[in-house]
DNA sequence: TAAAGTCATGAATCAGACT
DNA sequence: TAGTCTGATTCATGACTTT
């Protein structure tokens, strides 16, 4: 059904939305989402057919919704909806959008005209791109994301710990190695592919494990097929979708219910950074450090005595263990947790762990 | 010297003129040039002082010619270098630029507007990023080069058979891993890096291998410490490089001095594809690879037996040495060549160096 | 002398909670 | 809202030092 354009003041939440979608998220109520995914139109500048060595015609997308008169026509398209994103998103939320050489460097100098903060650009390298036939250029081996945050002091999120325990431990680099859509995966209509560009759904499963927690609102502007709405449901994320094709819709939603979602449990990655705060003082009220320690740092260069209050004192002052790991090494700052240690039985220990021990008691 | 800004009939080439980069190319002649190489200011606005983990202050780039009030007057700049760099270009010439998200949105949608026609965009995906130290996005691991012929309909050079040899007979993907510029290549003034931000000479290598000839016109308008120029000695290209600050040109002048060109006759890239193909087998048949020897990759993680026939088993399956390579480590493809190892005198030794002994059989 | 360990550094739009 | 305080956070490489 084709939505009406008045105000949507309750958002149906896990469906698709069937019209244009500048119009439906300026019917969206404003900052009411986490984030905004958009797979725009590429205005791709094909003119002729391209054809295989062996003469075959390549497939490529000649649909009526990427052309566009001019590069005014399809900027003038491209602020609309991303104002009309970025009216929608929340504070705190996310507004990614890829694209190829042909849209993107239009879209990014939008999305800085209009306020939008770019936190990276995401390169997704694909295994396994299409040749270039007429060995005329590079491979185009590659399509460009952008991931911004609503404006530049604005809060994101970003699940630093599990991009680093996708990639073997490493920082998750700006790079994306991930296979072209297709196989099971690639959505079939009387045997001819659904949909001309469909989107991996690694690639989704990685942008939202980035950047949205369970629970969050997703909206996907330019839905197609679903992808963004199937890798949700899966990730334990709410979604809507806009789409003004009908079969798309109708296809996307018939995909969307056969995703069964993961269980609740293994959503939750408990980052570092939203663990309980400990001050040093209880490790000295609980007799785990008593007052009057002498804490060293590792290579036993300086030392501080603890007082009854969990505070520090040594030669040129007092403070917390912060400040005064800051002070004896001149440093502007200082973590007191890593820097201190104490002795136990000989052997230098990290004050780190004793939090960690409250830490698992609190857990219980 | 600084040049005077009446037209320059005679373009004084393998030269580095001092001076604002669009007054300079304004006053060169139109149709000129055969590749402008351009690596422009990236507007990076940054505003405090960043620190790695262990309170050191990364060393950002900070320097004058680096600011600017706001997108507007960045905009306004790159036009008039764009512009003026088109304009110099011949109609068969090439234009490239490189950036990062800071700027490279900006520069390719006036690219656009200029008329200039993008062929490819290029990734350069550093090996080795500067980490992002407070985990708060993806670490920025490449930057973004814009290969753009000067219109529509415009014929380019483009050395298809020499990039195809440079990546080992596969087509040359638009994604380029290449080293940051360090150690010895890296330029010193005073002990430390005398420009913050030079290029490493293999991307250039690759740009000008890739879309000029021998003997063609490099134009770098942000010459800096001249590797543009450096590089186009020793691939048998003349140069001019723009360069507003002094004693950035100098530096480049005696860098560029002592670059040794590579003689003419290596110049005419010998394609692989041209090399003589030496089968696995050949290896085999000739007893330097016995039949069972056990190949192994270079951390020894994976192992196959070489069969009579010079293919390769191993526990799942058997197949080329190219096959096999891709199999064990579950990817699309594999260089069984680079991939396996064997091992003489207890150290690996590569494939690779036996195909080699024969073709320079072969090339006797 | 070789191997192992330490240290410096690279185009970077790099914090968040609490008072 | 501005100021204060806590405390989280790094990979590859080359140069240099120590064992």
């Amino acid at each position: 059904m084709v939505q009406r354009m008045s105000r949507i003041h309750t958002l149906e939440v896990d469906s698709v939305l069937v019209g244009d979608s500048t119009a439906l998220m300026r019917a969206m109520p404003a900052n009411s989402v986490d984030l905004v995914f958009a797979d725009p139109p590429y205005n791709l500048q094909l003119n002729n057919d391209l054809r295989r060595p062996n003469n075959s015609v390549v497939d490529g997308v000649d649909d009526e919704w990427d052309k566009f008169d001019d590069f005014a026509t399809y900027d003038r398209f491209t602020r609309d909806w991303i104002a009309a994103a970025k009216r929608i998103l929340k504070p705190t939320g996310s507004f990614w959008v890829i694209g190829s050489y042909h849209n993107i460097y239009r879209v990014g100098a939008i999305v800085q005209d209009l306020g939008l903060w770019i936190l990276n650009d995401i390169v997704w390298r694909k295994t396994n791109p299409m040749p270039n036939f007429r060995g005329k250029r590079f491979t185009n081996a590659h399509e460009t994301m952008l991931w911004c945050a609503k404006d530049k002091d604005a809060r994101y999120t970003f699940n630093y710990e599990t991009m680093k325990g996708l990639n073997e431990d490493l920082q998750m680099r700006s790079d994306w190695l991930i296979p072209l859509c297709g196989g099971p995966e690639r959505l079939k209509l009387d045997g001819r592919k659904a949909h001309p560009t469909q989107k991996p759904e690694a690639l989704l499963h990685r942008v939202l494990l980035a950047s949205t927690k369970p629970g969050d609102l997703v909206v996907d502007p330019f839905f197609g097929t679903g992808t963004t709405g199937a890798v949700a449901k899966r990730l334990g994320r709410r979604f809507i979708g806009l789409e003004r094709d009908e079969t798309y819709a109708r296809l996307a939603r018939e995909r969307i219910a056969a995703v069964l979602p993961v269980p609740a449990e293994d959503l939750t990655i408990q980052s570092k950074r939203s663990e309980p705060r400990v001050p040093f003082g209880t490790l000295v009220e609980r007799g785990m450090i008593p007052p009057g320690t002498v804490l060293v740092d590792q290579s036993r260069r300086w030392a501080a005595r603890v007082r009854p209050d969990g505070t520090l004192i040594w030669a040129n002052g007092k403070g917390s263990i912060h400040q005064v790991g800051a002070e004896v090494q001149g440093a502007p700052s200082c973590n007191g947790w890593t820097f201190w240690y104490y002795e136990q039985a000989g052997q230098l220990m990290p004050i780190d762990l004793l939090r960690q021990q409250i830490r698992a008691e609190y857990a219980n």
